[in-house]
DNA sequence: CTGAAAGCGCTTACAG
DNA sequence: CTGAAAGCGCTTACAG
């Protein structure tokens, strides 16, 4: 059934019934109520793949998720579609693997449906390096910085990642901790080339609060690399605590690692935050959820999605690219222990005191 | 840029060109490459939009996912798209809300893209009924059961819930259990109408389970309802916690509710399963990481992959529709404690016992 | 093996 | 206010 069959059954010609379904101004109104009641009575929808075929310019915007299971972008996602819808303006997601091109993906967008502007959540600086000079549209990076890119159409909406782990880190440390275990991301290591990823941010965030408090942090020691994953952060927390004897705390770079290493603690035998204290990042939903509570640093998700909304229609609308900072906050759970005064009890079974 | 200009750059036809890049036979090896080296200097992709309008059949099935954050689901669409994949054959994914109709979706799916087939997660019985026999294409409901549907296009592969809840109700019953409350999706009310949605098929279980002992459910006290969620699971537990005092143990219909659940009986300063214990539903990855580790129905999200798949690519070979049970598995989990033997300590406190 | 042409289902100037 | 027609970027019979 096509818009033909429509104008055949109304009497109309289909130009005149795609302006009713446009609607568009310029149609008498007994044409509009025929043919609205014709297109309800066929129960009719337009072909979308014709309409986007023709339409030059689409009246939508499109968000590129990297990651389906990524719990952190699932909330802005839905908050941001939310702030579009109410702006009165329609979306599509794309939601795409973890490991591929959000870039080359977002390129191909642009040409088939040429949105209005692109939001991405997630992005990988290589991918945009590479490609994204093939977008032309007014784009927003959030979760990641965009500013050392130097694309005029790409703003950014981001947490502080190196301040957000220093902060963590921070925590710890006053804490009385000194062996503190680290879970962090693949590339996670500190090297001399700025690759910026969020892995290697946070680590930089880890060095700088040993840094400021006097202290040397040996990452080659402490630090396990892992997927972003509950069986990863499992995994690395079962190698640090077998590396590390006597460690008091770990640091995981995302909140689901958290839980993963959560539950590896447990499995040794040992306790959260009385043997071993924790501490996770993003403030995901299910960080509130854990037993013992996880202490975390929240990303402001509604925030991001508010400022990258914000930010793309402002540059729609003309306006120059802007990278902004959200702030985040330190979440007090449960699960990080004051190890400062002396602990009698502990002592006794603790080498390392 | 367009075929044309691959056509031009090369100087062959546009047909010709796109006959290369469908890999379709009867083209000279000479046009063929360099064909295929101008669309790699032009870095062409075709427009999938006019691929779309043009194609009568795509050869390509649809996963039609209801509920974007449901980790059930999210499992089964990876292993779905693995193996239709390895079958040698391409998918699209479609996410839709939780409450949105997926089988207007879905009719409109094969309207445009022509699917040589549909991989319904999730779905709505009543939406089903409304609207599936728009739907000509094979289709295969996951996790829902289709056979009282009747249509000769639509199989269906699924857990019994019904004997899945039968199974957590009577472990809990076997563990000397019976003050239970009951954590369930909303109209999960034994209503003398056969609605068979997931809730009320896993309370008929529960039903079952006391039945079978010799016992009778009394579902108007026990029973709490809440959304699949995690702060559902919270709420409800904590009304379970109000309205019943005594209650020792907590079936929640899914794993994300029980989690919910497992936070609210902590923050009442009582723990699982020493307090109460805990069974949940459906056996999702984090359900083995909580702290007790969950005891669970796991449904067999590979093997109600690969059926699916299966019995999809079966029909799309002009096989009939099947509606198959796959078997669930109960987990054993730190959850739940035995409380059939006399316990003296608990006794003191406890004034049910 | 290759080209010219029709047509998928729409939208949108252009006339009237 | 309405219709006839061009054309979006492809695919696919149909000739040659």
């Amino acid at each position: 059934m096509t818009i033909k069959d429509v104008a055949q059954r109304s009497g109309y010609a289909v130009g005149t019934v795609s302006r009713v379904l446009n609607g568009h101004s310029g149609v008498s109104e007994a044409a509009r109520e025929k043919i609205l009641a014709v297109v309800e009575e066929l129960n009719f929808r337009p072909n979308s793949a014709a309409q986007v075929l023709k339409q030059r310019e689409s009246s939508s915007f499109a968000i590129i998720v990297k990651g389906t299971r990524n719990l952190l972008f699932a909330g802005i996602v839905e908050e941001m579609q939310r702030l579009i819808k109410d702006a009165g303006r329609s979306v599509s997601v794309y939601y795409l693997d973890e490991d591929s091109d959000e870039v080359a993906a977002a390129v191909q967008v642009c040409r088939e449906r040429k949105p209005l502007g692109l939001l991405f959540l997630g992005g990988d600086r290589g991918n945009f390096l590479r490609g994204f000079r093939e977008v032309t549209c007014p784009s927003v990076l959030v979760t990641s910085r965009a500013d050392t890119l130097g694309f005029p159409n790409l703003s950014s909406v981001s947490t502080d990642d190196v301040e957000g782990a220093a902060r963590s880190m921070g925590h710890l440390l006053d804490a009385g901790h000194r062996r503190i275990g680290i879970i962090g991301g693949d590339s996670c290591v500190l090297s001399p080339v700025k690759e910026c990823n969020i892995s290697q941010m946070r680590l930089m965030g880890c060095r700088r609060a040993w840094v400021q408090r006097g202290l040397e942090l040996d990452a080659e020691r402490w630090v396990a690399v892992s997927r972003y994953s509950l069986e990863g952060g499992y995994e690395a927390a079962g190698e640090l605590l077998d590396r590390c004897p006597g460690m008091t705390a770990i640091l995981a770079m995302s909140d689901v690692m958290a839980i993963g290493a959560l539950r590896a603690i447990h499995d040794r035998g040992l306790r959260v935050p009385e043997d071993v204290s924790l501490v996770g990042y993003d403030g995901i939903e299910q960080s509130a959820y854990c037993v013992p509570r996880l202490t975390t640093i929240r990303q402001n998700a509604e925030r991001l999605a508010r400022r990258g909304v914000d930010i793309l229609l402002h540059q729609a609308n003309g306006g120059e690219a802007v990278h902004e900072i959200v702030p985040f906050e330190l979440v007090y759970g449960d699960s990080v222990r004051s190890i400062r005064e002396a602990d009698p009890a502990r002592d006794e079974e603790d080498p390392f005191s």
